[in-house]
Formats: C-alpha cells, structure tokens, sequence
RNA sequence: GGUCCCGUAGCUCAGCAGGAUAGAGCGGUCGCCUCCUAAGCGACAGGCCGUGGGUUCGAAUCCCGCCGGGAUCACCA
C-alpha cells in the first residue's frame, strides 16, 4: 500500500471515530482522491481540504480541520497540523523513506511493474508504413507512441501484440510494376530501393500524361495483383520485401519491434463475409451508386463500404481488419496509433462494428496525435520538405559523438554510446509533449541536447552508475534510513514512489509523455540531491542508505527510459 | 457552414476526475568545479492561464457564448 493510500485510510478511520454517525462523509477510497499535494513542500506532503465536509458536519472548515488533527494519532506514519481548513500531513520521514526504499531495493527494474494486465490481451496498430515510400519524420510519433504504449501494458502485465498495418494495397502499385516492367531493373531497384520505385511511378505518370492508354496497363497490372498471377505477385512481393528491408534498418536503430506485418493486402480475401454481414443485418445501403452505412442518427456522414464501381475502400479493409484482429486476438483493447486527421474515419468505422452488433467495439480506441511540419510548413516530399528519419537519426548520432569527444574524450565505447545518446535524443523529443499536439521539427532543436532531453536523463542515470561503481561494500552494508530525511532526499522519494503511478495513468491514457516527464523530474530531483549531499563520505550505514538511494533512482531512470524506447548508457 | 481538437512566460511545453503563492526547459543576464561525471547546480528577469459570462466556500481546471488557430466533412489512406 503507497503512502496515499494509507493516509486516506487513516483518515477516514479518524474521521469516523470523530462523527460516527454522520452521513454523506467520504469513504477511505473517495479521500484518496481528495488529498491533494500542498504547492509548497513547507506546508506538508499530503493535504485534506476539509471544505467538502463543511455541509454535511453543518462546522466550519477551520473547526474540522482542528478536532481531526487533535484526534490523529498516528504519529509513527505522519504528524498533522490544520492550516485555514487543511488538515496538512507531515509524513515521517525516517518511516516514509524506508517503506519506499524497501519496494524500490526488493523490485529493481521491475519496480512499477504489475499483474493489472494478467490474461488480457492489447493490440497495437503503429507505424503501418507504406510500400514503396521512405521513412520520414512524419512516421516518427506513430512509431514511437506506439512502440512505448506496447512496452507499457507489456510492464503492466498485458499481453501485446504489434501490428505494423502495411500500405500495401491500391492501383499505385499496379502502376508501378507496369512502370517496372516497361522501364525498370532488377539491379537498379535491388540497389537504390525505394528511390529507384518512387522514379519508376514518377516516370509512369509522366508517360501516361502522353499515352492514356497506360492507365489502363496500369490498372490491368493491378487487377493481376488481385488475381494473385504469379508475375504480378513475385515483382510486387519483391518490392514489398525491398521496403521493408529499408524500414528495418530504421526499426534496428529504434529498437522498434511487431509481432505482425499484417497489412491492407493481407485483408483482400477478408472483406467479403463482412460485406455480405452487413448486407445481412440490413446495414447496407445504397447512396449515390456507393453502398454506405447511414450514421446520420449518430451525427456523422455515411460510412462508405463499396465504392460505385463496386471495389472496397479502407473503412472496409479497417472493418475486415478489427473483426479478423478481435477473433484471432480475442483483443480487450485494440489500439489504433495514427494521426488525428483520422479521427472521423474511425469513429464511422467503430460506430459501425457496434451497429454490427459487436460488443467489443467499445474497445477499440483511436489514439490520435498531432502532425508534423517542417520549419513551419507542411511536409511535402515534392517540395523537399521532409528529413528522412535515417538521416535525423544519423545527424542526431554524429552530434552527440562530437559532444563525446568533446566532454568525454576517454569514454570506451564513444560510438555507442554515441547511437544510444543521439537516437535518444529524437525520441525524447518525440515523446515530451501530450500526443495531441502538433511537432514543428526544426533542425536546431532537434539537435540541442541542452536541458529536458534525453542525454540530460541519460546524463543522471550515468551519473549514477558512476557513484555506484565507487560505493564498493556500501552496497551490501546495512542502511540507516534517517540519513534519507533531509527535504532533497524526500523530494526525490517522492517522485519514486509515485512512479507506478504514472506508468498505469500513461496505460489508462495511452500517454507515454507522461513518463518522459517522470523519468525527467526523477532527474532533476536526483541532480539537486547530487548537488546538495555527499553520498559516499561519511558514518557508512547513512552512506549506505544515500548508495541505496542511488541505486533505487538509477533503476527507476532505466526502467523509465526503457518504457519510452530509449536505452541507458552508463557511462557518457 | 457542421463536427472534432487546440489556445498557459519571447519560444517549446507541464499543471485540467476544482483546492493554498500557476511550474519546468530553451533563449537572456549573473554566479558555482582543491569535492562522488559541470551533458550538472543555483539566482535574476519574464504571466489579466485567448476572452466574456455562469456554477462553487474556492476555477488555468467544470458549463455556455465569443475570438483566434488547426483538422475533417463519401468514392485516396
């Protein structure tokens, strides 16, 4: 049981020793929520705002506040003082700081960690990249969201499964084989990839402007595609291969993982029974020569599931998609990582499975984020308005090698830690702010590795490790947690016990921003503390007990940072 | 126009199941290494929390209106 929850508890007893029959008073659970945190340390960890049971005692808040303090009686755990209607909680500070040490040194790294999710099943659609296109900053956040959220519930005890939904179906890719076919080789593509296939779509367009008729190749080239002609299928297979053995290169560097590449093709043979299950629930119907599902009574626009020249579109491919995930999964949670400019399309597409009757629509959830511009503009690879992720990565790699040389010339394995550090340093940034807002990348910010950053994290953790490689026997000497009760230690204890907190409010709001921000505020206790205290001089037990402390943060910072995809280097 | 989202320091953002004096970082100015990693720590400057109402003992936080910005509104995904 955390601190709060004890104190709320402890509350409430008191509370009801006082005023036993008195009604509408908060049980020990509602109290929790109640205790807020004063905004100055000086006035207490814990405050009870006794406002609320003014009415229902019929007292003033101040007189509330008075006769609870005079009835605690639970000195060992925290001392109380009422301050204008506040009942503050002054916590033990020799108590408090060995309960939390005590679960921060048995869990380690797993310190955080639960059952919550024992027996249940997430999926995670992130990333779905498409065929034939390269990598760039604008597939950032899906990727790293996604990628985070995955290992969250993986620590809360859920089993996960990573969908990487790949773009692999359209009459593009019809063209581009034709477009292969007339003018493309076999070296050429094998070596330049994806930019070789981007010129050949490029030069199809160009030609069909002059040859209409090429269209129509095009589109015949996709059909076979469709008809699975083993011509089509080995070319356009062979260019899916190519992409992503690009995208795997990128992936490597993130650290980035799926369980499943599961794309739109994979769902061609899929949408059938589901046409036809809507067509027999009576759902379907026909619009402007389109078969849609009317959401008018649900305020949105129709649905639309075949087009009017009876081909299927995403809404249908997603439908096939969530059906074939729910029963293969048996999902509790199906996530789906992708921009906000989606949101309408899967709120039709959601709104439709419960119109099917499927109880488990509630469960799917669009975890939207914001766009990406560049330099303030909007993304646009014809106007050179893109980084490739490769290349940020790379920059981002090079500068953090030559802070290395330049603050730590000695460092062993500079490169490595410099890929640590760089690749860091992007996804940080990626993952500081709530995933609704908008990202404007600019170069010079992406590389400034100053202040709430990666390295500034990672920084902490290797300072740290540093410490505890000097702390010798300290580490195995018996601690004397008095030495933890001066107002820099508690700060920092503080934010470490409220740690499983933070992980299971990111999971119950797909929010990994929120553990950046932990892991940053972690730090920052942790530097300050630094700061003010030695850790290795002095009585060994109170030395013990600040190496101790060490230990405890340097796992919470790794464990932190794994949660958010970043390794902890330790040394830099 | 309908719907959804956003508006907090010069910039990027926390805080928003209401609580005491609104917090960080960047940028600016100024300090701190004979001492466990200075990629660090500290100080100063910087705010009608877009705006007007309402609810409440109490509103940056909840509700309504308005203003500003973004996204989206069927045969692309």
């Amino acid at each position: 049981m955390d601190m709060k929850t004890r104190i709320a508890a402890l509350a409430a007893e008191c509370m009801k020793s006082l005023w036993p029959d008195a009604e509408g008073l908060p049980a020990a659970e509602e109290l929790r929520g109640l205790l807020a945190v004063p905004p100055d340390p000086a006035l207490g960890d814990y405050a009870f705002p006794c406002f609320r049971l003014a009415r229902p005692l019929r007292t003033a808040p101040p007189k509330i506040a008075e006769a609870l303090c005079a009835a605690w009686n639970h000195a060992e755990v925290a001392s109380v003082r009422p301050v204008n209607g506040y009942m503050n909680f002054f916590l033990n500070r020799e108590n408090f700081a060995a309960e939390t040490m005590a679960v921060l040194l048995s869990q380690g790294e797993r310190f955080g960690s639960s059952d919550l999710g024992k027996g249940k099943t997430v999926c995670l659609d992130y990333s779905s990249i498409n065929i034939a296109k390269r990598f760039h900053i604008g597939h950032l956040s899906t990727t790293m969201i996604g990628h985070s959220l995955k290992r969250i519930f993986d620590f809360l005890g859920y089993t996960t499964v990573g969908i990487n939904h790949l773009g692999d179906w359209g009459t593009q890719f019809g063209k581009m084989v034709c477009a292969y076919k007339k003018w493309g080789s076999r070296e050429d593509v094998e070596s330049r990839g994806i930019d070789a296939m981007t010129e050949l779509y490029v030069r199809f367009h160009e030609e069909a402007e002059k040859d209409p008729t090429l269209e129509d190749e095009g589109r015949a080239w996709f059909k076979k595609i469709e008809d699975n002609d083993p011509e089509a299928m080995e070319i356009f297979s062979w260019f899916k291969e190519v992409t992503l053995r690009d995208a795997a290169k990128v992936y490597e560097k993130l650290g980035v993982t799926f369980d499943s590449y599961a794309g739109e093709s994979f769902y061609n043979d899929k949408m059938e029974p589901v046409i036809q299950e809507l067509r027999d629930k009576g759902l379907l119907v026909q619009s402007e020569g389109a078969w849609v599902v009317d959401l008018e009574e649900d305020n949105m626009p129709p649905c639309l599931i075949l087009k009017s020249d009876g081909a299927t579109i995403y809404a249908t491919r997603d439908l096939a998609a969530a059906i074939y995930r729910q029963n293969t999964y048996h999902f509790d949670k199906c996530l789906y990582v992708v921009a906000y400019q989606q949101d309408l399309h899967f709120r039709q597409v959601f709104r439709v499975l419960e119109k099917m009757g499927y109880p488990w629509a509630k469960d799917c959830v669009h975890v939207a984020f914001g766009m990406v511009s560049f330099e303030g503009e909007a993304l646009s690879t014809r106007k050179g308005n893109v980084v490739l992720l490769d290349d940020l990565l790379d920059q981002a790699v090079a500068k953090a090698r030559e802070i290395i040389e330049e603050k730590s010339p000695n460092l062993e394995n500079k490169d490595e830690v410099a890929r640590q550090v760089g690749i860091g340093a992007v996804v940080y940034t990626d993952l500081s702010a709530n995933r609704i807002k908008d990202i404007d990348f600019r170069w010079e910010r992406a590389l400034n590795f100053d202040g709430e950053s990666a390295p500034y994290v990672q920084y902490t953790h290797a300072r740290c490790c540093s410490v505890l490689r000097k702390a010798g026997d300290l580490v195995n000497a018996a601690p004397d947690w008095s030495a933890l009760t001066d107002d820099e230690a508690q700060a920092l204890l503080r934010l470490l016990s409220r740690f499983p907190d933070v992980i299971r409010e990111a999971a119950d709001k797909y929010e990994p921003s929120m553990i950046t921000r932990a892991v940053t505020d972690i730090a920052q206790a942790f530097n300050k503390y630094y700061y003010e205290h030695r850790i290795l001089d002095g009585e060994p037990a109170q030395a013990a007990a600040r190496v101790a402390l060490t230990e405890a943060t340097r796992a919470v910072i790794k464990t932190g940072l794994y949660l958010i995809g970043i390794e902890a280097p330790e040394r830099m």
